[in-house]
DNA sequence: TATTTATTCTATCAACTTGATAGGGTATAT
DNA sequence: ATATACCCTATCAAGTTGATAGAATAAATA
């Protein structure tokens, strides 16, 4: 399961793409845009400066923006750092292998295979999607669903 | 993250497809061999029995035996019986649907849109690998790891 | 039929995680 | 100065997870 603050942290680092680099956005803007609570958001985009993705301002005028280019940020790096390692089981993790203490022979484990490939499948679409990605992704989407004409 | 009981059941059943469905095998002798709690093994077996995975017999000679053919039966059945739907989030799941309470407009999501290819490619994993070929490909692993000459 | 064997079922628990809130501290623009 | 807006730490209720305990039930067999 994805928790809220991962799921929070990519909609408001969409919202901040979407905004532009260019004038920071502020908590209480970002939190009535997303329908997220205004203090449990606050929380996340901390932690997301602290890891390098946000730039902050304080005082008035301040706010949130991007540290790098959108095409820049994955969500694989957002999910790990709210949610930890991609993979199922930790045996089965690229970035954070921990062996599994019941385990004899980790080669022979079915778990240990098969949940190497679910790591695998899941780190192919979050670690090949950035933000500036599915912005498209989702721009496509809504074209179909809303037509022009 | 994948619970123990799920990784247990998998493990279990994948001990009972190589013990093969001739003759019964009883928890004890389950817990030992795959390293697991007996009494907690319990719970998870009777719950595969309830869901029809598995068929038991009581008293002397008894014990838990495969209900089905191996080939039949797939992790991603076993892994949503004790861990729920494989989508990150609710409206991603194909077999549990249930839309966010926050969320306007799904089609312009990009969570939703992102998880629900996290959904697909875990499912195709899950939903592709049978006790059997899962079984096959161990084997093929161990082949590899430790040849014969 | 008494007894042993082994599953069935329900209850209970500690430990941990999650989502969320509270409140004061600090830097900045005007 | 002062209002603005981020910064930081602490705290909490609720839920989940992994695990254990113990008695009830069914089946084989001596």
């Amino acid at each position: 399961m994805l928790s809220k603050k991962a799921k929070y942290a990519i909609k408001a680092l969409l919202a901040l793409a979407d905004h532009g680099r260019e004038e920071p956005m502020r908590i209480a803007d970002l939190a009535r845009k997303e329908q997220i609570p205004a203090k449990f958001l606050e929380l996340i985009l901390l932690g997301l400066r602290n890891q390098g993705m946000l730039q902050s301002r304080k005082g008035k005028g301040g706010g949130y923006l991007l540290a790098r280019d959108p095409a820049d940020i994955y969500l694989g790096q957002i999910v790990r750092m709210f949610d930890g390692p991609l993979a199922p089981v930790p045996c089965a993790s690229q970035t954070a292998y921990v062996p599994c203490a019941d385990c004899r022979n980790e080669a022979v484990c079915g778990v240990h295979l098969a949940m190497k490939e679910v790591r695998d499948a899941t780190a192919k679409v979050l670690d090949g999607t950035s933000l500036a990605s599915l912005r498209t992704q989702v721009e496509h989407a809504s074209d179909l669903s809303s037509p022009t004409r």
